[in-house]
RNA sequence: GCGGGUAUAGCUCAGUUGGUUAGAGCGCAAGAUUGUGGCUCUUGAGGCCGAGGGUUCGAGACCCUCUACCCGCCCCA
């Protein structure tokens, strides 16, 4: 048997209602906040995603799909990419359509996105190679901490909207990259003298990412971690004047939050504020269900002019994974048909299709099934659709021109005409 | 890339120290009930027990190899 590939799987019919409702509430918050949809290409050039997410992230290194395209007479097949995340796509097409270019100063570029992405990762919980996202960038000339607050307000909102209430906010600030740099020497140098003490793990760390030892979760690694300076207390002074700013925005919309100056994003890019929302329900080891941040300059690396960002993306499969389950049972259930036409005959069969296209053309929602069963079948199988109405049609029935309509939750039933179960089906 | 776990019906799972025709619940089908669902009862269909090899008189079970999936690490959404 032929099977999904590793890391992917099926979105089956049964569970489509859950996207669809995260996919509607997130939609309906970018209209409210004035965010636009761009759809970008799922392979992009692998240099696009060297440059702009970084080279040495481990997204990069060691888990993009990149494949070399066919060659041709006059040229080499070029190395190209499944997107691994769509920030820098959505900043490549900012570039390459000049979409500022009819901006006026201040004026931002709200853009919003949904679609899968690809890592090479191993599976596990909330883990998917082909896995998706939802994300929005914010981009233009102002680097306004009021924005981030505004982007943060909306997620707020969303989050509510769907009833997923236990989460928290992560904020942090990682500064400009000088700053972040000089930070990383004073943590390497505090760290030298107790390398001996911390695990294979953090010495990998140590060399390639320092930040990281943070997140360690062996005991005797956190008892040093602790002591170790943080990014906080080293800022620059504006990007402290700015974290100082942001979290007053957050104050000032009653947004809880809490700061981790040991949170680390990823993605080489980010400047400044970084944030992230944790989810505690329904989820594996992989809780994080949102991330986000600020990344002035990624423009300019891209070859763009210079530019202010800020941007997140959540993971879909998580945000359906965080769902309650209290809601997820009447979600399902919106998928079933208005109504469930259950025929007696050949005479009533016939009669019972141009009933149901009539029925369709009024905006009802009709299942049928084209073969004559017993009633009592039929009967059960409107039930097992779910259906709200099941519509009666025999012989009698279509003599007179006056249907059965059977309410399957109350069992009461009343005898009408077309136009009036149009007109109370709708 | 590394570690742990699992693999038996469409689904969720039992299956004793190795022993006859491999089970349950749910689902599916038929009937009790010839024009009225959910509840109940009866009956039925549905299995190369993940693949290959080995031990044994005998393997779903024990051993080896492989594969797949799940969970975790790294890292991230």
């Amino acid at each position: 048997m032929i099977q999904t590939v590793r890391g992917t799987r099926d979105i089956l019919p049964g569970d489509m209602p859950l996207w669809h409702r995260v996919e509607d509430v997130a939609r309906e918050a970018f209209r409210r906040y004035g965010f636009h949809e761009i759809r970008t290409p799922i392979f992009e050039k692998t240099e696009l995603f060297a440059r702009g997410v970084g080279e040495a992230t481990d997204i990069v290194h060691k888990e993009m799909y990149t494949f070399v395209d066919r060659a041709r007479a006059d040229s080499e097949g070029e190395s190209l990419t499944l997107r691994p995340e769509n920030t820098a796509s959505v900043v490549r097409a900012y570039i390459q359509h000049k979409i500022f270019a009819d901006k006026s100063p201040g004026e931002l570029t709200k853009l919003y996105y949904i679609g899968p992405m690809f890592r090479r990762e191993r599976p596990q919980a909330g883990r998917y190679r082909q896995f998706y996202q939802i994300g929005v960038e914010v981009m233009g000339s102002s680097d306004d901490p009021a924005i981030e607050a505004e982007v943060i307000e909306m997620l707020d909102w969303f989050l509510k909207e769907l009833k997923i209430t236990n989460t928290t906010l992560l904020i942090n600030s990682v500064g400009e990259p000088a700053s972040r740099a000089a930070y990383l020497e004073t943590l390497r140098e505090a760290i030298r003298p107790k390398l001996d003490q911390l695990c294979a793990d953090c010495h990998h760390r140590f060399e390639t990412n320092a930040l990281r030892v943070f997140d360690c979760k062996v005991e005797s690694c956190q008892a040093i971690v602790k002591d170790l300076p943080v990014i906080t207390d080293s800022l620059d002074e504006a990007s402290r004047a700015h974290f100082e700013q942001f979290k007053a925005h957050l104050d000032a919309r009653g947004i809880a939050y809490t700061i981790n100056p040991r949170m680390v994003r990823g993605l080489d890019y980010y400047t400044r504020t970084a944030f992230e929302i944790i989810g505690h329900d329904g989820l594996g080891a992989q809780n994080t269900v949102v991330g986000g941040g600020r990344y002035d300059g990624l423009s300019e690396t891209l070859g763009g002019p210079p530019t202010k960002g800020f941007g997140f993306a959540f993971g879909l499969d998580r945000m359906v994974m965080s769902l309650p389950d209290g809601e997820v049972e009447g979600l399902r259930a919106a998928d079933a048909p208005d109504v469930f036409i259950v025929f007696l005959g050949e005479a009533a069969r016939q009669h019972s299709f141009n009933l149901a296209r009539d029925l369709r053309q009024a905006g009802v929602a009709v299942a049928i099934e084209f073969e004559d069963r017993k009633m009592k079948k039929a009967m059960a199988a409107a039930a097992k659709a779910k259906a709200r109405y099941a519509l009666i049609i025999g012989d009698n029935e279509v003599a007179t021109g006056k249907y059965g309509l059977k309410n399957l939750q109350t069992g009461e039933q009343e005898s009408l005409s077309l136009e009036e179960i149009i007109s109370k089906l709708n």
